[in-house]
DNA sequence: TAAAATAGTTGACAAATATAACTAATTCTT
DNA sequence: AAGAATTAGTTATATTTGTCAACTATTTTA
């Protein structure tokens, strides 16, 4: 048996070790698929096709020089295929292959299905106020001015 | 400015999102350490002052490998020291040297201020519920038995 | 006491992350 | 409308991080 699963820990490290337990789940459930990971990346093009790159960036808050590898690794496992914006030719548009919707549809039902698991015996108004209160701890975090950072230090060159 | 945090995602992708966040916002804290990474280790042997490097691995979700890598590097830094455990002499207790409580020191008041200002604006019962909500999905995932992860495949080979 | 389990380590390798410099296209400024 | 600045995406490089299998040493178990 593993030791509990520390109460006295700060959320940043708690929510790491939540999404390590999660996607360890995850990634078990869908041993057999022929990519092994970004599967966030598929789910999140599955709800929005053909949207661009920066965007899926913003949302999941990856570095856009990875999300160039992450997505070279989709196109070549044929998930995805990239066009680009007429309209503005600096982007380019995302969009699940036939074969990558398919797949992905797998992906999301595991998704769902350790998200329910996850909530077990947790109640629907428990539940809504954890994803609230998630939500909102992102957007404090988010939107925390880097001055408020430097407390027990002297501000130095702020690389921001 | 960015776009939304999305409010449509699995719960674990919404708490990778939330430490990435939180991480930022810490180490740009904590800019001017001799230290760069591994906190939330300190952090832990702050509060756990002599375990061994299992019960570190076991809280942190860490992966023993790794934590030979983690504690080399802070051993080099001269934050920690390592001494075998009599009674068992395969166990390495892990100390904090001097230096390495003066420092971690400011670092769980980083932590501290940080998790303080994730919570402005969140009452004390929504924190509280939080909080209490984030250690049951931790365990609900922690304890899904492998069978359960495998549900639109047929059962491969399982391994676990 | 032999076999199994546990704590920790090593080395090789794959993957993630960060940085800087770059192209191409668009928008802003005057 | 020209030039400057910005934006989307890419490339290259270097560093860090994580993973895996195999290993030593020690303790537990059967």
């Amino acid at each position: 048996m593993k030791s509990e699963i520390n109460n006295e820990l700060p959320v940043g490290t708690r929510a790491l070790i939540l999404s390590k337990l999660y996607y360890g789940a995850l990634s078990k459930s869908l041993d057999n698929l022929d990519v092994e990971r970004y599967y966030s990346v598929l789910f999140f093009l599955y709800n929005h096709q053909n949207c661009c790159q920066q965007v899926v960036c913003d949302n999941l808050r990856i570095d856009k020089t990875a999300m160039v590898k992450v997505l070279d690794y989709l196109s070549k496992a044929g998930y995805i295929e990239r066009t680009t914006n007429p309209a503005d030719r600096r982007e380019h548009f995302i969009r699940l292959s036939k074969k990558g919707e398919k797949q992905t549809k797998k992906i999301v039902q595991s998704f769902d299905s350790i998200d329910e698991k996850a909530f077990l015996n947790i109640s629907e108004g428990e539940r809504k106020t954890f994803l609230k209160v998630m939500q909102l701890v992102c957007k404090n975090l988010d939107s925390l001015p880097s001055d408020d950072l430097f407390f027990n230090y002297k501000k130095t060159k702020a690389k921001n």
